[in-house]
Parts: C-alpha cells; sequence; structure tokens
DNA sequence: TTAGGGTTAG
C-alpha cells in the first residue's frame, strides 16, 4: 500500500501542484493518451466526471444481501438519503455494495456530512477497503469539496483504476487554474511522454494555454505541430478571439484557407466572430458571401454569430434581414437583434422587439432579460423596468447577471432604493453587484451611501479597479480630499495605476476636491493620455479660473508634443470644456474662436452647454445686448441656466431694464426657484429701486416658495462639519462668532465692507427667502480655529458664494496670511494676498 | 474547437 500523505493545514494551491505531480509519476499506472487529453480538458472545461454506476457493481465482494441491503438500495434509487441513512446506521450486515450506493447518493446531494458518517461505520465495522469502495469513497469526498481527505483515501488505495487516476487529477487541476505554472509542467510531462506531436493531445494542450492566457505558448505549439487538423486551426482561432486579438485570429484564418485543410462550420463561427469584436464589418461581409457559397449558413448557430456580428457592427438592417433569412430562429437570435438596437440606443425598437418575442411564443431567456434591462437603463424608462422586473418575478428568470442588471437598470433610472431592494435580496453577489451600487449612488449624488457601501463592501469582497472608477466621484462630489487621497494609496497598493480609467477618475477627483496641484502633477506624470484625461484637465482649469493653463492644455492635446505620438482631436466634451474655462476666465477673443472652430472645422453642431458658455462669456464681458440677441438665435429652446447666465451678467453690469426682461423668462422655466427671484432683487437693490424690491417681494411670500436651504461644508482630519446658515450647534459656535465679530470691525476699518454694502441692502428679503445664511462664513471661521497656519482652508458650499462671504475670505487671505480654497456650485475660487482667481467673473 | 447579457472617467 502506498503510504498515506499527511496534510497539516489546508493546502495551498502551490502544494496542490507538487501533489498532482506527485500523482503523475506513480510508479504503477502508466498514463495513457486518453488521460494526459483528460487531464488538459480538464483545465478547458471544468469538466466532471462522475464515477459510472456500473463500475461499482462489477466487482462487489459475495456478502448476502439482506433486507436492509434491499432497502437501502431502494431508497437510494428514489433519492431518499435521509431513510437510506436511518437504515444504514441501524444495521451492521450491510454489505460493501450497499456502501457503494450510498456514497454514490452522498456525492450526488452533496451531503458531506452524511458522507463522514459512512466512512466512518465503514472503519469502524472493519469493511475492507478495496479499490472500488476505496474508489467511491474518494469520489464522494472529492464531490463533496474535501479533496484532502480524497486524496487521503485515494493514497490507501492499492489499485487504482484509471479513471480514479483522471478524477482525482481533474479535482487538483479545478483548484489550480489560478497558478502560472502548472500548465507548462504537464505540457513537459506530455513532451516527455513523447506525445509532443500528436494532434488531438496538442489541440488540448494549445486550448489550455489559451484558457490560462498564456498566448506565446500556444503558438510555439502550433507552429511546432507538423499536423494539424481543423480542431487545431480552430482553436487557434478561436483562442485569440478569446483573448481579445481578433487580428490575430484573422491572420490566422488567412493561412487556414492556405492550407490543406478545410474549414468546417466552427470555423465560420469563429472567424464571424472575431469580425464582431472588432466591428469589421466588410470582412464580416466576405466571410458571409463564403459561408453561402460553402452552404454553411443552414445552420442556426452560425446563423446566430452572423446575426450577432452584424448587431455588433451596428448594420442593424442587416442583422434583421439574416434574422428573417433563419430557417429556424431561437431566442439567441432574438437576444442579438434587441442587445444591436439598445447598443444604436434604439432602445423603443428593443423594447419592441421584446414583446414580439413574447407574442411569438420565444421564451426570453436570462440573457434577453439582460439586454432590455440595459434599454429601459438607457431610456431612463422606470415604468417600463418594473414590468420588465415583474415579468423576471412571474417567470421566475434568476441570474446574478439579471440581478445586476436590474440594480443598474433601476440606478440609471434614478430610483436608488429600488436599486438597494434588489441589492440586499441578492444572496451572493459578485463585484460587479457591489460596483453597480457604490456607482448608482455616486451618480445619483449620495456619495456618503456610496463610502458607507464601499467600507461595507472591503469585509466581504475585495475591490477592483473598476470600484475604484466608482467609488472616487463620491469623493469628488463631497470634496473629500482625505477619502481621495486614501483611495489613491489603495489604487497604488493593489497596482491599479496602469488602468486609464482609474487615473483620468483620479486627476477629476483631485481636481474637484481643489487639490490643483495634485491632479497636475498626476497628469504631468501619466503617460498616455487619452482625450478623456485631456479634456479632465482642460475642465479642471476652467472650473479653478486658470483659463490661460486650460487653453495651452487644449493645444498642447491638439499638437504632437508627446514623443512619436499624434495629436488628439477634440469632440463635443472638450469644447463644452474649452468653452467653459473661457467664460471662467472672461476670454471673450478666444471662446468665440473655439466656438467657430467647434462649428466650421470640426462640424460639432453646439448643444445646450454650448450655447450656456457663450452666453455667460458674453454676459460677462459686458456684451449683453449681443448676448439676448445669441439667445434668440439659438436653433433650441434656451434652458432657465442660459437665461440665468445674462440674468448674472445683468446684475454685474447693472442692466435692470434687460434684467427685468431676462428675469421674466426665468420665472416661468422655475416659477419655484428662489434664487431666481433673489438675484432680480440684489440687482434692484443695487440700483436702490426700492419699490420693486418691495413688488418683488410680495410676489414671492404671495407664491409661497419652498426656502432653499444654504449649507457649506469643511474637511478636517479626516471629519466632515457641515454649517448651515445661523447654525449655533456646532461646539465651536461661540469662537466662530467671536471671531467673525473681530473680522468684521477690522473690515470695516479697511473699507472692506463699503463695496459690499449692495448685498446686504435688503436684510429683510434676505431673511425671507433664506438663500444664503453666509454657511461659508462659519466654515471658513471654523477652519481658521482649527487648521494650523499654512494649510489651506478648503470648504465647499452647495450654492453660489454670497459677495459678502467672497469679500471676507479675500481679506483673511490678505490680512490673516490665510490660504483659502472655495468651491461653490458653479466653480472654485481661489484666495490668495487679497485677490481671488475668479477675478470678479463668477 | 462553435453563437447572445450586466459594472468603468470628461
Amino acid at each position: 500500500m502506498t503510504k498515506a500523505t499527511t496534510f497539516s493545514s489546508w493546502v495551498s494551491p502551490d502544494l496542490h501542484i507538487r501533489n498532482q505531480k506527485h500523482l503523475l509519476h506513480h510508479k504503477n499506472v502508466k498514463p495513457t493518451l486518453r488521460s494526459l487529453q483528460f487531464l488538459s480538458q480538464s483545465f478547458n472545461t471544468l469538466y466532471c466526471t462522475r464515477i459510472p454506476a456500473t463500475l461499482t457493481l462489477t466487482t462487489t465482494s459475495n456478502h448476502q444481501v439482506t433486507d436492509y441491503n434491499a432497502g437501502i438500495f431502494r431508497f437510494c434509487e428514489m433519492g431518499n438519503l435521509q431513510k437510506a441513512m436511518d437504515l444504514v446506521c441501524k444495521s451492521e450486515e450491510i454489505d460493501s455494495k450497499t456502501y457503494c450506493h450510498i456514497l454514490q447518493l452522498c456525492a450526488e446531494s452533496k451531503a458531506l456530512h452524511h458522507g463522514k458518517t459512512v466512512h466512518n461505520l465503514i472503519c469502524s465495522r472493519g469493511i475492507e477497503l478495496d479499490s472500488v469502495l476505496g474508489s467511491k469513497l474518494v469520489f464522494m469526498y472529492v464531490t463533496c469539496g474535501d479533496v484532502r481527505e480524497g486524496r487521503r483515501i485515494f493514497d490507501k488505495i492499492e489499485k487504482h483504476h484509471v479513471f480514479l487516476w483522471n478524477f482525482m487529477m481533474n479535482a487538483y487541476a479545478k483548484m489550480a487554474l489560478g497558478n502560472e505554472n502548472f500548465g507548462e509542467s504537464i505540457h513537459g510531462y506530455v513532451l516527455k511522454l513523447g506525445f509532443g506531436l500528436d494532434c488531438t493531445v496538442v489541440n488540448s494542450m494549445i486550448a489550455l494555454y489559451f484558457k490560462r492566457g498564456n498566448i506565446d505558448n500556444a503558438r510555439k505549439l502550433f507552429d511546432h505541430l507538423p499536423e494539424r487538423d481543423v480542431i487545431t486551426w480552430n482553436t487557434m482561432i478561436n483562442g485569440y478571439v478569446a483573448n481579445s486579438l481578433p487580428e490575430t485570429a484573422f491572420e490566422v484564418f488567412k493561412n487556414m484557407l492556405y492550407s490543406t485543410v478545410s474549414m468546417d462550420s466552427a470555423t465560420m463561427v469563429s472567424a464571424v466572430a472575431a469580425c464582431a469584436s472588432m466591428s469589421f464589418l466588410t470582412l464580416g461581409q466576405t466571410i458571409h458571401a463564403f459561408a453561402v457559397k460553402s452552404e454553411f449558413n443552414k445552420e442556426t448557430k452560425f446563423n446566430n454569430t452572423l446575426l450577432d456580428m452584424y448587431s455588433k457592427c451596428g448594420d442593424m438592417d442587416a442583422a434583421l434581414q439574416v434574422f428573417k433569412n433563419m430557417n429556424e430562429s431561437s431566442v439567441v437570435s432574438w437576444t442579438s437583434l434587441i442587445a444591436g438596437y439598445t447598443r444604436k440606443g434604439e432602445s423603443h425598437k428593443a423594447i419592441e422587439l421584446f414583446l414580439n418575442m413574447k407574442k411569438k411564443g420565444v421564451k426570453p431567456d436570462t440573457f434577453t432579460v439582460t439586454s432590455i434591462l440595459h434599454a429601459c437603463a438607457s431610456n431612463g424608462s422606470l415604468e417600463k423596468g418594473k414590468e420588465v422586473h415583474n415579468y423576471i418575478k412571474e417567470n421566475q428568470i434568476q441570474s446574478l447577471a439579471v440581478s445586476n442588471a436590474l440594480m443598474d437598470m433601476y440606478a440609471k433610472c434614478g430610483s436608488m432604493d429600488d436599486s438597494y431592494h434588489v441589492f440586499s435580496e441578492t444572496p451572493f453577489k459578485d463585484i460587479v453587484s457591489w460596483n453597480t451600487m457604490i456607482g448608482g449612488y455616486s451618480k445619483n449624488s449620495l456619495p456618503s451611501e456610496a463610502l458607507t457601501l464601499f467600507t461595507k463592501m472591503q469585509s466581504e469582497i475585495k475591490p477592483d479597479n473598476i470600484t475604484m472608477t466608482c467609488i472616487l466621484p463620491a469623493c469628488a462630489s463631497l470634496a473629500s480630499l482625505n477619502k481621495g487621497r486614501e483611495i489613491h494609496t489603495h489604487v497604488l497598493k493593489k497596482g491599479f495605476s496602469s488602468d486609464q480609467f482609474v487615473i483620468n477618475a483620479l486627476i477629476d477627483m483631485y481636481m474637484k476636491c481643489g487639490a490643483l496641484l495634485l491632479a497636475k502633477s498626476l497628469f504631468e506624470i501619466t503617460k498616455i493620455k487619452n482625450l478623456v484625461t485631456w479634456t479632465i484637465m482642460i475642465a479642471g482649469y476652467a472650473m479653478h479660473g486658470f483659463g490661460h493653463e486650460a487653453l495651452s492644455t487644449f493645444k498642447r492635446m491638439r499638437e504632437n508634443n508627446e514623443k512619436g505620438k499624434r495629436g488628439i482631436e477634440p469632440n463635443e466634451a472638450s469644447f463644452t470644456s474649452i468653452l467653459h474655462a473661457c467664460s471662467h476666465s472672461g476670454l471673450l477673443k478666444e471662446g468665440q474662436e473655439f466656438y467657430k472652430i467647434m462649428v466650421n472645422e470640426f462640424k460639432i453642431e453646439p448643444k445646450l452647454e454650448h450655447y450656456a458658455s457663450m452666453v455667460d462669456l458674453l454676459s460677462k464681458t459686458g456684451k449683453l445686448s449681443e448676448a439676448y440677441k445669441f439667445i434668440k438665435k439659438m436653433p433650441v429652446k434656451p434652458n432657465s441656466t442660459i437665461w440665468g447666465a445674462l440674468l448674472c451678467g445683468c446684475r454685474f453690469h447693472h442692466d435692470v431694464k434687460l434684467a427685468e426682461k431676462v428675469a421674466e423668462e426665468i420665472f416661468e422655466l422655475e416659477p419655484e426657484n428662489t434664487g431666481n427671484y433673489l438675484l432680480l432683487a440684489n440687482i434692484y437693490s443695487e440700483a436702490e429701486k426700492w419699490e420693486e424690491v418691495k413688488v418683488l417681494r410680495d410676489r414671492v411670500s404671495k407664491r409661497g416658495l419652498k426656502k432653499n436651504v444654504g449649507c457649506s461644508w469643511i474637511e478636517i482630519k479626516g471629519e466632515v462639519y457641515i454649517f448651515v446658515g445661523g447654525d449655533k450647534e456646532n461646539p465651536e459656535a461661540k469662537k466662530i462668532e467671536s471671531l467673525l465679530d473681530k473680522l468684521k470691525m477690522e473690515m470695516k476699518k479697511d473699507g472692506c465692507l463699503d463695496r459690499v454694502k449692495y448685498g446686504l441692502v435688503d436684510e429683510d428679503m434676505e431673511k425671507e427667502v433664506k438663500v444664503c445664511g453666509h454657511s461659508e462664513k462659519l466654515a471658513m471661521g471654523f477652519g481658521i480655529l482649527k487648521l494650523a497656519h499654512g494649510r489651506t482652508i478648503r470648504v465647499s458650499k452647495n450654492m453660489r458664494v454670497c459677495w459678502e462671504c467672497h469679500e471676507m475670505a479675500k481679506f483673511v487671505s490678505k490680512n490673516v496670511g490665510r490660504q483659502i480654497v472655495l468651491r461653490d456650485s458653479n466653480r472654485f475660487h481661489h484666495f490668495k494676498d487679497g485677490f481671488c482667481s475668479c477675478r470678479g467673473y463668477w
């Protein structure tokens, strides 16, 4: 008997491999060609073998069959494990064959606990462990997941059937799938045994290497194989497609055409799939023609791949044509069509198809419902999404992908409560589930929820690179630099820093947290910058009021400035950013020039955000009537942002007459927004038109408008402190108040407050609509008290900063010598030495 | 060896 191997603890993957090598070198059994092929197959398909029942029945001992044996056999046949167990425990007169039966049932039911009981009975009753009963025990343990115990029994067995070798190796293979070197050690053994030139064995090895992403080794095997069959070629094409190398797959396909091997339908399927993943429509059409000639187009599987190719290439007419010409369509055909229309943004057509398919009696499966949920999500149609959800519940179409698609649909339709409901009811969540939820909270302006879930996630599953891109916008939205830096550390530790999405999200986070220098240095050290990287940087400079830096970044992007790299062409979003930059810095000439370039050179049709930037730019630079004319000439209906930009301009340049006209347009669009009424009231009071102020105040109180609550927050040592106007609850409230009083006195002495008399004139009005509340002043005061001298004070506000607070920040930056970065709902203000980066353009 | 789905920044 082979000496039993003892394991002191649960084994590492490395140890499994050593054991498996040991298995292969076992002295008694010579591996057959089939067993080697089987071994590599086990990697590829996770093929799970059952020891056939006949194996156990052929060589059982001749014990007398008692009533108990017959009874247990019957219960096993019926699958009633509990009853069979009861009988096994009751009688000692049980033969080896019966133990085999019950162990088989334990394995099938994955009942390790019962299996162990049977094993104990066998031992305590002194039943001989022959190769058949031993094999069955091994089978039971391995199937139930206890490979270590299975191996212990395996080593006790004297004579092994080759099937058990394969089975044991398969079990180890499954466990060792994640190991880099394992494939190579099997490969070495294959060569040693002289199977290196055998087509069938090598085909399996090639597939194994591709499965493991080891493309070079797969290629080497292929290159050295003297005789290749159709499966060799197909495996190569398929392997390259699966490893996202469709171009190489195509090279192989071309070479196959010149070889003596003729293609089969699997070749066609792989080649068409390669075209699909490359969006190579013309090539796909050529193969289509070839397939028609060779009559491959009779097969449903091929036609489905073809349909999917057209759908992925965006040619929905061709996809529909294939669909119509098909002899038999399946749920796969319908799903490919639905997915195609969804990708094209034609969600209504996808939904229509879904309904049609149900009408035709084709039953949607998990793939279909995930596609249709995606369509509802991109359409934002919560109602349709809910209908699909009901259908899923009624028909019990369950899978993790379906749950994830449901969470995503609810998140994209803005219903995070429904999304969380699905999440909490999903028993086994994967990384996609967590990422979808965290990203959903971030996008739905629920950053605290996103951060809470992120913390919870870490105790259950390892976050990945996508998690980073989901959580970083939440840090950005809270302006939580501490949290953002913490995540950056995590990114570096886990090696996500080569991911372009992660880097872009980090730069964006630093920009939105006001850490312009950190954003800039990360941007500069990032070697590969894509359009989004550049646009984030330009948008960042824009929101910080660094117009010239934004312009030079835009220029750098378009030039061949990086070594050996071609310049990048701007798109719609880049122009939004650069126009923003111009308007935030009052760069009239440049802005107008960019607008022209966008429309004339790049043929980009302006969107509302482009128009808004232009109106903002004209208004800020005093071109009020031009701005008004610009709005009137717009081919689309202006929104409140556009009119609002002009109204701000009217205040800045004291044009009461135009302001009245503009305000009426906004009041019509946003009758509930108190901010607009206050803005007009300020314009009146600055022009000392007290009667108009009074009329407006009456209008506001008559409407009984909702009060907007302004709030500001500051992060100190990782804690976020939130302030609302007139807040006295903060334990430091008294200290802050006396500090602010002192500052106000000094400002008065300096004559600073003379400049802000306009904003303060109508205090009643201000109290009534309670728009400002000067919460930013409280947060700044708290920062002065709590942060060491020399540290920048970073405050965020959910509305635009008020004039008085702005003046105070300027004063503090000069007279107290503190740098302040204030983020309001519109832009950043950097205060230093008595100046603000906005230079009045806010 | 062979078809379809869900999460990712401006």
